[in-house]
DNA sequence: TATGCTATTATTAGCGA
DNA sequence: CTCGCTAATAATAGCAT
């Protein structure tokens, strides 16, 4: 990147590692809304760090709520009338919302299939819970959840050698 | 960015838009995963388009699975004496897959009520789910769908110009 | 530790095939 | 239309405060 070739791997540095985040997260963001003006896409990123105390998430509700305030402050006439000459868009919006819909919720599952897994590790999961699961799914989460421990393992080792 | 600097502005060619849309979505995953792995953050983009029949996300769930396959195959008493030596570090998991559940949950309760809009636009929706919403949070949500008219209808109104 | 500054690397717009 | 190239802009690592 700048004053040197910058090399893929977790920065150990507490002080580097921070500003970089800094960085490199404000650059991010910048792409998602980039992509979005640029090519009309719906895109958003999540930031979940140790820097943030909240999941930092682009775009953000409040700067949407904001800018959509100037539409709000139309008469009503004018705002039914705009809707009522959108129909035939609006038929397309419905499906994207049902597929953007659909893929949250295969997310939600995965989450609380994650979430169980962990505290299937920790011992504090009860077999009733687990009897609900769907076992095919189960497995993928059971993959992630190792990889998280692969990981971290991996991580401590490197940073225990130096 | 390259022979010319970029205007912040939709790019209504088709070809040119396509072509901007391939690179740098690219590039946006790209900058995902180096934010994840120099700072070791959990960080997704999500881009929802037409170019695309999916929405694409990053990580993806298939390379997540292949790179586990590695530790799948380690015997498994191995795998057990690495699970008990995490036990302190579990806690700390568990409670940041507590936070990301809670934040797709978040995510997800809005998509449906996203949703729940846009078939109110399109007068698809019955009054009985209606009074099963919270009214402050269907505040936002049809902001939302609001700001998703006007844009539409500004873009409709460039493109009509040209 | 956080911020501002640039040298340097990284990304990509426009074009030729 | 898509791919590969490269000039040119954009992002940022390391350093100075």
């Amino acid at each position: 990147m700048a004053r040197k070739k910058v090399t893929l791997r977790y920065i150990t540095n507490d002080t580097e590692r921070k500003a970089s985040f800094k960085k490199r997260k404000k650059g991010l963001f910048k792409k998602v809304s980039e992509l979005s003006t640029l090519c009309g896409v719906d895109a958003c990123a999540v930031v979940y760090s140790e820097y943030d105390s909240d999941p930092v998430v682009w775009p953000s509700r409040s700067v949407a709520q904001e800018v959509l305030s100037r539409f709000k402050a139309l008469p009503e006439v004018d705002r039914n009338r705009k809707m009522v000459n959108q129909e035939g868009l609006t038929r397309q919006w419905i499906k994207k919302a049902e597929n953007q819909l659909l893929l949250v919720q295969k997310e939600n599952k995965w989450k609380e299939l994650e979430n169980f897994m962990f505290r299937c590790l920790a011992g504090t999961a009860s077999m009733e819970e687990f009897d609900q699961r769907d076992a095919v799914e189960m497995d993928s989460v059971i993959e992630n959840a190792l990889k998280s421990v692969d990981s971290r393992m991996e991580e401590l080792q490197r940073d225990h050698l130096e």
